[in-house]
DNA sequence: TTCCATACCTAGTATTGCTAGGCAATGGAA
DNA sequence: TTCCATTGCCTAGCAATACTAGGTATGGAA
């Protein structure tokens, strides 16, 4: 859900995604790219990203990955199951706090 | 975390924590015992949760659990780490709509 | 007696985050 | 010129773990 939320605004490759996660979260998920490059891969043979090569302006190449409808839709689907899941977990730690009379 | 939470308020035994977590989350959590029992023995190995035999009202036996107090310190620190965890995702998830100008 | 609910357990599988490497190109420093 | 840092990609293998799919045992009800 986090590499389709960056990707949400546009479109880029897997170097570019792991900084806009770094920033956008403030530090707190710094990913390795061990961790997102298998990610991209998964995302993309199950439908949700798409990809191409492209040259950065200094001609490295790069691989731009981008949201496809069914990569939108699963991220609407997943920010739904994040809410639910999120609610029940603050539900969990509350509740014990709402039982004493 | 879950688990820590749901023994929380008082020590209670594997089936009925699995049915305190299902009641409290709404539903949303209907953890099979497969993933609980294993559970239970890693936080009582770690020192989270002590157990003793006790026997039910109608003679059957069961293991209770209850938090120790590294089990308590424990499910503090699984809280604020929570907090950082969701509110970082939040950031996430919310942050493309920030940048449009 | 047979079945259901309570109550516990675990072997094995599938998934997945991460470590720890490797490859390649570029630009600047020594 | 040579070397290294940075950008940029990749993967094999380890470790953790959620869950499936079984098993055991007891008490009460049908």
């Amino acid at each position: 859900m986090i590499v389709l939320a960056a990707l949400e605004a546009a479109p880029a490759h897997g170097y570019a995604i792991i900084e806009e996660i770094r920033r956008r979260s403030g530090g707190a998920f710094d990913l390795p790219e061990g961790t997102v490059y298998p990610v991209l891969h998964r995302l993309e043979t199950s439908q949700l990203l798409s990809s191409h090569w492209e040259k950065s302006p200094i001609g490295r190449r790069r691989r731009v990955y981008a949201l496809t409808k069914h990569g939108s839709a699963s991220l609407a689907a997943r920010r739904t199951s994040w809410v639910q899941f999120s609610s029940a977990i603050e539900a969990l730690l509350t509740e014990p706090k709402l039982c004493r009379t």
